[in-house]
DNA sequence: TTTGTTTATTTGTTATAACAAATAACGGAA
DNA sequence: TTCCGTTATTTGTTATAACAAATAAACAAA
């Protein structure tokens, strides 16, 4: 599975650093991973089935470990089960997609407000790096890919704070969104100046924590309204 | 799988409400609800193996869907595996511990602010008897059940929320939890006077966001200091 | 007693087949 | 043509067996 301890080294050898634990990747896995960037990337929309025989065979492997990782993605509820029990990627409701933005809030605000006592400046030049080839594809016009790196500025802020546990969750939220997030800057992309981004990371670069936290509110607040006309109202 | 969506009626009966859709549930779910159940309430301890075929006898099912029932946990972290793919209970570290109750902290927080403004004087009730629950066997020394009604409680108050999506990442830290919540009293059991939970009832009652968001902060922070010994300590 | 090697057993992984239920396709009657 | 009943096909579910890798056991040698 994804997530395996270390194989215990019976004994630690004395000059430690060259003896990395193998990593042990099953088809399962690999089938699993393979699906998640596809949800996470936009590359699947809502209300597509995932029959298992055909998808498996679209991967090459049997039904079995194919199974595995589809349900694997149902467990934390990226994906959906119908009826029947088919896989259906799932259509988010205007409540669902708020909840999330609340949820989003608390979490990348610790995160904004952790990693701004916490962050080393190379950690901030990365998020920094991440936000200028975002300026450079809003130029060019490469949504696509734009709305990926916006997706990867919001993870790398929690993983600069270094919160494992927090990380995994708000993933999860940006996976479930993956199938709308292509819709982003449907209603046009606003051009904020200064870029809300710029803010969180001025913040982190002061080390004021209060002011991470509202520039990523802030962010979150305001950056996904595009999202909610295409969003079914639940009635 | 747990999540499904109702059947499709093709149409629906005139006066509804006889024709509730049929719940189908698999052996994985069964064995799915029966483990996590099990985790929750600590009838796991940390470090326990659950080897597949063994276990799958114990479930009287096979081991494809008692696998199944296993990876759906590893999914969510409540499980995980060792080097081998051996499934095993998780120990948490004192790191893990701190961050979970950090984010516990922001999203019991909201949870708790926002029933305070939509809950409804039943709901109201409903969790005030599981405290009234929780001090009784407060009395009787009934541990074990008080830790499970604590958990109650706290769920119930998410529940109450109407914030399905926060629920499920609340229950999901919680079964985390689980197999070390046995030790929550064994530092001894502080007897606070008011209980915090009366101080969240209380904000409930007077639809004081802020009041419930304090005291289910306070609830947080001081109810499970008890647990900390027990966690070993990052090197 | 300890160490190293070989064998046997355990254990996760994957593929396959049998099963059951639901959908789709088909065909005859009105 | 339209409707209804029957058959065929699709699809998720479960059990089972073959496989590979790792552990445990047994045993021989120092």
């Amino acid at each position: 599975m994804s997530t395996r301890t270390a194989p215990p080294l019976k004994e630690m050898q004395g000059e430690s650093g060259w003896a990395q634990p193998i990593a042990k990747d099953s088809l399962a896995d690999r089938a699993h991973i393979a699906l998640r960037s596809a949800l996470m990337r936009g590359q699947l929309k809502p209300g597509e089935k995932l029959l298992l025989r055909p998808t498996s065979q679209r991967f090459g492997v049997s039904a079995t470990p194919m199974r595995e990782a589809l349900l694997r993605l149902v467990s934390v509820e990226a994906l959906t089960l119908d009826g029947r029990g088919t896989v259906v990627v799932p259509t988010l409701t205007h409540a669902q997609l708020q909840e999330i933005r609340s949820i989003r809030l608390d979490l990348e605000g610790r995160a904004a407000a952790t990693a701004a006592i916490s962050a080393a400046p190379a950690d901030i030049d990365a998020l920094e790096a991440i936000h200028i080839d975002i300026a450079r594809c809003h130029k060019s016009e490469a949504f696509h890919e734009a709305v990926d790196l916006n997706t990867q500025f919001h993870l790398t802020l929690c993983r600069i704070a270094r919160l494992p546990i927090l990380l995994d969750i708000v993933e999860n939220l940006w996976v479930r969104c993956g199938p709308i997030l292509s819709h982003l800057y449907d209603a046009g992309m606003p051009d904020w100046d200064p870029h809300p981004h710029l803010r969180v990371i001025g913040a982190l670069r002061d080390g004021n924590a209060e002011a991470a936290r509202e520039a990523i509110h802030w962010d979150i607040q305001n950056g996904g309204k595009g999202l909610d006309r295409h969003v079914l109202a639940e009635t």
